[in-house]
DNA sequence: CGTAAGATTGAATTAAATCAACTACAGTGG
DNA sequence: CCACTGTAGTTGATTTAATTCAATCTTACG
């Protein structure tokens, strides 16, 4: 493809995880097996998903389904946005082109995740997302014609859901990306990358190059290297080639300590390197 | 990274179509007027987001509004997600709780932008926003019962817009945050704060404290102080207290270059964001 | 095998964090 | 009114970490 060192497409067998969020995909054989035969029920798809049964879609009682090969780039910059893409297989990396000219990885997506989001408020993809593995994807066409593809009828609700939980994602990893070191990025990037697997093992295949992560975490591919091999050093986590395996997890998420969303209430008085925003947040939690 | 206002994006004056609507806040009094009223037409609430006229929410006229006061919390960590709010005016610090209690800023809010978006999926707020200054916000009922209080209704549509402009922003700001350089990040912030606002004018007054900017940019205090005096001393922007004063326009583009853009596919390879703080500043100085 | 892209390692350089001092300013209370 | 206090902000000196440049190693694949 471009320029050596790139993102695109690679070897590996495919890692067949499932990931989305949270706690959701608890794996659905089903879902996968539809889909190699080109379509796949609504019904399972949601539970995919971790959606509730609700019809959200009730007219349609199959989603269509696609396969994409390695390096294929199935959303692209500026195309207009008529479908999302259930990812049901594979794994995919998520680009944009800086205005120099770079290639920056905005993020990666795996079973469960959507493409096409981006492109839900102007009606054109903002972000181009390139096949990593060989993969499966479940097309949700966006009926409607108002402004900017916004989604119509009965999809809404679905959509909302999906819309719902990149948010999330996206700012936990906005969280991790304001983490000044490098080990500790790689960290909850690692740790991301495992607890949304589906494999419950401490063993798991990164399908994306070191330059990706790099681009991703916004560090140089040698920081990650070195990275890498200060997590082996530490015993924490043993690197072979792409496959990780991790053997100290509580080590890994002292590392990785200084994000993840999911945070309790607010609240605890006077904490170490707690932030005043401004004096009158210190009056009003006083109340 | 922050939510709704963020640095992110949208750089390149012209872009249209990708990072978030191009012009948005175009600004209509008419909706602030009413909302101190204490409440506005729904209509008016959708032409001051830049959504079109049709009536995703036809069947209520009005959306109630509140004010808040400086350092208020109207969306809490943890709390059900029963109600989206519009900001109308002044603005917020979206802030989360690390695990090692330290707070940590992911984004501002201001005018146009949503709170809330982040307990859809859930049900739950996953972060919590605190008032910088006293402001106005539109009260959107999310109606639905259904899991993760999902949005029911005709509610939707208008959701998935709200929605989909965060997704963007939140990407673009996750780009920015992968340039390494403090400059870079704190031009691009600067930028997006000015390019969102009301005011075409060069000036403009954040209200948030250098800790915020630091906390949400991922570097110290002192580095984002530096970075301002080095802005200062470049020519490129005036900066007294919280009042900035853009002075080149392109200069700061250039600086902050590194952004999201709908272009063509393919480039070079990005790993960090380059720009050296001395001989940059000495280069523009030279022009 | 040989090549080439990716990955790793090393050494030098540079940016940013950290530590620390100091200024500016607002609010408090004598 | 003014000293006193605490917070925010700036600036300087030092240390730490990551980039950069460069060489080497590894692996996939023709």
């Amino acid at each position: 493809m471009a320029s050596p060192d790139t993102i695109d497409g690679r070897w590996g067998p495919v890692h067949e995880g499932i990931g989305g969020d949270a706690a959701w995909p608890p794996r659905r054989p089903r879902c996968i097996e539809q889909a190699a035969a080109g379509r796949v029920a609504a019904a399972d798809l949601m539970a995919f998903l971790g959606l509730p049964d609700a019809p959200a879609y009730h007219d349609r009682a199959f989603f269509a389904c696609r396969s994409i090969r390695q390096g294929e780039v199935p959303v692209r910059t500026g195309d207009p946005c008529q479908y999302l893409y259930v990812v049901i297989g594979g794994s995919l990396a998520m680009r944009i082109i800086e205005t120099d000219g770079t290639e920056r990885v905005i993020g990666f997506q795996r079973a469960g995740d959507t493409l096409g989001l981006d492109g839900l408020a102007t009606g054109h993809y903002a972000s181009e997302s390139v096949a990593l593995e060989a993969g499966t994807l479940a097309i949700i066409p966006l009926g409607g014609q108002g402004r900017g593809g916004q989604p119509a009828h009965r999809l809404p609700t679905f959509v909302c859901h999906l819309l719902g939980r990149q948010i999330i994602r996206d700012k936990a990893t906005l969280a991790v990306m304001a983490a000044t070191h490098a080990l500790t990025r790689l960290g909850a990037f690692l740790l991301d990358w495992h607890e949304h697997g589906a494999d419950n093992g401490p063993s798991f295949e990164l399908p994306m190059s070191r330059s990706a992560i790099a681009s991703f975490l916004g560090v140089s591919r040698e920081t990650i290297s070195r990275a890498c091999a200060d997590l082996g050093r530490a015993g924490i986590v043993t690197v072979r080639g792409n496959r990780f395996t991790i053997v100290d997890a509580d080590a890994l998420h002292r590392t990785a300590a200084a994000a993840m969303m999911p945070c309790p209430h607010h609240g605890r008085e006077a904490s170490a390197g707690r932030m005043r925003l401004n004096t009158e947040v210190r009056e009003l939690q006083a109340h």
